[in-house]
DNA sequence: CGTACTATTGATAGATATCAACGCTGGTGG
DNA sequence: CCACCAGCGTTGATATCTATCAATAGTACG
C-alpha cells in the first residue's frame, strides 16, 4: 500500500521509484498527537516541517473578541508549513482537530527532497493548490450562504481525501464536530447543526456521528456550485456524473 | 526615484546594486489599461507574468447566482501570477479596478531574474506574504463584523501602500467604489456605505470621492483588531504608536 | 454508570440584505 | 462653457438570515 505522501504528490504526476523510496523514508519516524494540541504557535519559527498522515489539522486564528476562524483543514498527506524556510514567524496556529500521526521532517530532509525535480514540482503544485483552496474558502465564506458553505466544504474534502484514498465511495469520516464546522464556515454551531438537518431532510447527505455519507454527489456539487477547477487535479474519468 | 517594484522587494531586505539595475530593466514596457478589464480570465493559461505599476487590480470569482467575491487587492509592485509555470489553467480572473499600468515580463525573465539569489528570496517572501494576506482576508470576512471588516481593510492597506511610497502621513488614494469594497468584504454596497458614515462619524476617517484620510490610525488599527505581524514587514521604528 | 462533551430544539434579538427612490458628481458632447 | 447623462453615493422602509440565549437530549468514555 502507497504512503498518503506518495499518493498525495503523485496526484500531480508519477514519480520515479527513487523518488519514491525516498518518500518512504522521509516519513518517519512517526509521532501519536491528540486531538486539539497545537503543533506549533503563532509568533514561533519552527525549523522542521510537519506532514499529517493521519486525521485532521488545521490551521486558525483567534481575533481579540475570542472567535475563531479556521483558515485550513490539513488531511493527510499535507504539509503544514514549507514556508518556515523564508519567514522568521509564524502568522497563524497549526492545531490538530482529531487525534493525528504526524512526521516532523528536518528542514535539510527537505532541501534534499527539493533536489529531485519530480518532488520539486510536485511540491510546489501543492504549494499553489493549498493556495487556491484558501481562496475558495474566501468565496464560500464570503459570497455563498450558509447551506451552500457548508455543502461546498463536504464536496470540497470528498475530492482531497478520495486522492489520498480514504473514502469509500461517497463516504467519508469527517472527525470534526459542529462548533468546529462552524468555525471554518463563519457560522454558529447552532446554525450548522440545522444546516446539516436541512442537508439531511433534502436527502444529500446521511451524518450520524463522524460518518459522513453523500448520497446524492452530482446534487451536491450542483447545490453548492461546486467546481473543482481550483483543486487542480488531473482529468478525472466521468468529468461530471451531469444530474440524472 | 526608485521603482515601485525595487521599492517592494526592497521592503524585505536590501537587494544589490546589479539587481537593482536589473529590476529597472524589467519593468518596461509600460502598457496602460483603463478600469475594469479583465487581464487574465479563468481558464487561460498565460506565459507571461503581470506585475501592477500603478493603480488598483483585484482577483475575483464569480458564483453561479451572480454574487462577485474579490479576493486580492493588487496594488503597485505586486505581481498577478508567479504561479503560472506549474498550474495549466487560471482558476480565477484578474481584472484592473481603477486604471493602471502594467508590465508583461515574459516568462524567460523571471526565469532570469530567479537566478539572483536575493531577488529569489524577496520573490519567496512576497509570494508568502500574499498568501498570509489570504488568510487574513478569511479571518476578516468570517469573524469579524462589518466595520470591523472595513477598517481592517483599510489598515491594511495603508501599510502596503506605505511601503511602495504611496501615502502621504495616514492619508492615500483608495481608486475604488463602495460596491467593490462590499464584493471584498462580503457586505453590500448598501450596507458599506452605512458602515463608512459610522467611521465618519467616530471620527476615525474622512473618505470623500477616492481621497482616505485616516484621522486616528492607532485607534483605527486598535478598533479593528489589526496586528500587521502577517504582513511580514521588518521591525518598525514606532513600532505602536499605543493609544493616545 | 456517571460525567462531560456534543447535538438538538425553541424562542427571541440583532445584523445585514433587499427593494426602491433620489441626489450628487464628474465627464462628455454640443 | 453649459447641459445632460450615467454611475456612484445616500437614504428609508422592510424582509431575511443568522446569532444569541437557554434548556434538554444523546453519546462516548473512563
Amino acid at each position: 500500500m502507497m504512503n498518503v505522501l506518495t499518493r498525495k504528490l503523485e496526484a500531480f504526476g508519477p514519480l520515479p521509484d527513487a523518488d519514491r523510496l525516498f518518500l518512504d523514508e522521509v516519513i518517519r519516524p512517526v509521532r501519536a498527537v491528540g486531538p486539539r494540541v497545537d503543533l506549533i504557535r503563532e509568533g514561533e519559527a519552527p525549523s522542521d516541517v510537519n506532514l499529517i498522515l493521519e486525521g485532521f489539522a488545521c490551521r486558525y486564528k483567534t481575533i481579540p473578541n475570542g472567535t475563531r476562524q479556521i483558515m485550513a483543514y490539513l488531511v493527510p498527506g499535507d504539509f503544514c508549513d514549507l514556508h518556515v524556510f523564508i519567514l522568521k514567524a509564524m502568522d497563524h496556529t497549526i492545531a490538530t482537530l482529531s487525534p493525528c500521526t504526524v512526521v516532523k521532517i528536518p528542514r535539510a530532509q527537505i532541501l534534499a527532497l527539493m533536489e529531485r525535480p519530480a518532488i520539486a514540482r510536485a511540491f510546489w503544485w501543492a504549494a499553489l493548490v493549498d493556495e487556491a483552496t484558501l481562496r475558495e474558502w474566501l468565496v464560500n465564506v464570503g459570497a455563498r450562504k450558509a447551506e451552500h458553505r457548508v455543502a461546498h466544504l463536504l464536496c470540497e474534502l470528498l475530492l482531497r481525501l478520495e486522492t489520498v484514498g480514504l473514502t469509500n465511495g461517497d463516504t467519508y469520516e469527517l472527525p470534526i464536530t459542529q462548533a468546529e464546522l462552524a468555525d471554518t464556515t463563519g457560522l454558529t454551531s447552532v446554525h450548522v447543526n440545522r444546516v446539516l438537518q436541512r442537508l439531511r431532510r433534502d436527502g444529500l447527505i446521511t451524518l450520524k456521528g463522524k460518518h459522513l455519507v453523500i448520497l446524492d454527489a452530482a446534487r451536491l456539487k450542483a447545490f453548492s456550485g461546486f467546481n473543482p477547477n481550483y483543486l487542480h487535479l488531473p482529468e478525472q474519468n466521468g468529468i461530471s456524473e451531469q444530474s440524472l
